[in-house]
DNA sequence: CTGTTAGCGCCTTCAA
DNA sequence: TTGAAGGCGCTAACAG
């Protein structure tokens, strides 16, 4: 029962024409016959034709669909930014797919290579953890395929991105945090090879160093974001000689996961220890106490991306201007760090 | 500087070849001369060559890719599904392509019809709430293209479909309640559109009924799952002279809506008001107190539906019969319910 | 207004 | 071992 998909030949024949004007029929072309037309899409509708956009992009080399690629999406952070993207491309009449590489640098490029082949116009991408060599992405670059990066950028490549202004989010929560008399701040950082997460953590550095509080090393922990990981480096903190008196996390997971252990051993927030973490997630705002986090723009950053992705897309002569736009963050004060 | 794709024939040129070897030499068929391929092999890398899948699936009809149509994916629910499938998927060979209908109707087609459009190979599908019409699916059934419902399933298509036993789930947490002692139990039930929450009703129903409690109409609401809907109703449900004295939710963001609220009126949960949840939503465990809440495996549910999916596409000329898949619940009691 | 022709990039017979 | 030719479904000239 394997379908055989009505093609305009199909139609072409039932009707006695040239599969020419059955194409002209229907894609709205004016030089058809009133009565011509009608028939045509009576019998398209009746047979269930759809026309194969396969056979359309191979012609013009144009697919009308974006590509989108997430390292995950169990945290609110990229879907909501996917939702952004995904309304401004559908207004100009684009569809979108969505690639899910799961934080590994292995799938990441299978999907740029799945996406390469089925010839997408161009690529929204969030790199995973792992990657470090964007080889698979400069290929696109190479073949004119416009790619935007957001969030988790490439310095490397000479491309548009989007990303909010980590240095200063991070720097805010931080001065923050010694306002409310924080002296000895512990930072669970990304890592390294996330330029956020570098920038988060200078903000760090630069605000101790702005109230000439000494930046301690042992405060200061990189790790792979894996929440079990979290949850050790949290405790091996509490359980130093001089415990720190407030700590920043590199996102609100991580924040949370925190605060786990915190009640579990029964100390007090803020007085004993005090969190902030990094995006709003709208868990922040649940747990108890609730967390101060900075916040960010999200669907703006996909809303942003898209519209750079078009412009691009439009301008195909003219010379190419990479844009980088930066989005502001704001810090939610909440129970967490706020003091009583 | 819009990148021209090489081509099999840009190779062929370049080595003075015809395209048919060039081919044969990327295809790996095995009558090509060694130097031959290691030639073509070596320019291709070179040129960046990939080949057009849009070519080779206009040629063979088959594209390898699954499309996933989800009607949100905030909530961890979805994005946890499509990942179970994904695994499944990629295994075989297949890529996947997800499609985001932000529970609107319209965009819902718009999606099937891109999909239909892009000729994939199968489609694993949730609908949405407003979806009363299903003719856009159908018409993937005519072609031969296998379709998988899960979680909100068609009951009307005779299709493989992969759901968990809402039913039991229900009524076991109805039961739960019942068992410490409340009598006067609430049901903010989903919109009546969604099989699994008509499963849900009647579980609670049943329930209900099993142990001899009347059924009060005025304490089971249907609403369209936006939160702020959810806000109102419960402040509606426990300013009744009567205010229940526990609340079943149709899933754990509704139920956790209903958590703040409780909260805010300084009403203390399990003894002034029971709630509990559906789905284990992350979430749930976090929330003070924690959220009593049916269990699902999420996982499993993109699996299944990945290998129904997977199963169909093997037996291509066999009669196919439709296979409906449900899975089991289990009650997790947390504190919003047990007994003090 | 409609038909004919020529490809888009690729794989697959069929010949050589 | 290689080349030539045909065709997947469609659109876009170019003729009538």
């Amino acid at each position: 029962m394997k379908g055989h998909q009505t093609t305009i030949i199909d139609i072409a024949n039932a009707l006695n024409l040239s599969k020419s004007t059955v194409s002209r029929a229907l894609t709205g072309h004016p030089n058809v016959k009133t009565k011509t037309r009608e028939q045509v899409l009576a019998l398209a509708a009746q047979m269930d034709y759809q026309r194969n956009q396969l056979a359309i992009s191979l012609l013009t080399s144009q697919t009308k669909t974006i590509g989108i690629m997430v390292p995950e999406f169990l945290s609110f952070f990229f879907p909501k930014v996917i939702i952004g993207a995904q309304e401004v491309l559908a207004k100009a009449g684009y569809n979108v797919v969505i690639c899910h590489s799961n934080e590994s640098y292995e799938t990441e490029m299978a999907n740029a290579r799945g996406l390469l082949a089925s010839r997408v116009d161009g690529l929204l991408v969030s790199h995973t953890k792992e990657t470090r060599n964007f080889d698979h992405f400069r290929i696109f670059e190479r073949k004119g395929i416009p790619v935007v990066f957001f969030n988790r950028i490439c310095e490397d490549m000479a491309v548009s991105k989007v990303t909010v202004d980590d240095y200063q989010g991070a720097f805010r929560a931080v001065e923050h945090l010694i306002e409310t008399g924080k002296r000895w701040i512990a930072h669970l950082a990304g890592p390294d090879s996330l330029q956020n997460s570098r920038n988060r953590l200078n903000g760090y550095l630069d605000a101790l160093k702005k109230h000439d509080l000494a930046v301690d090393s042992s405060l200061i922990i990189s790790y792979d974001l894996t929440l079990d990981k979290a949850n050790i480096y949290v405790n091996h903190l509490l359980n130093l000689p001089q415990p720190p008196d407030a700590l920043f996390a590199i996102n609100d997971p991580t924040a949370i996961e925190a605060l786990k252990v915190i009640k579990a051993r029964g100390l007090r927030m803020p007085d004993d220890i005090a969190v902030v973490g990094f995006s709003d997630d709208p868990i922040s705002a649940l747990v108890e106490p609730g967390l101060t986090t900075v916040a960010q723009p999200v669907t703006e950053i996909g809303e942003q991306a898209a519209r750079l992705l078009l412009s691009q897309l439009q301008n195909d002569d003219d010379r190419f201007e990479p844009e980088t736009v930066v989005l502001p963050t704001y810090l939610i004060i909440r129970g967490s760090s706020r003091p009583s």
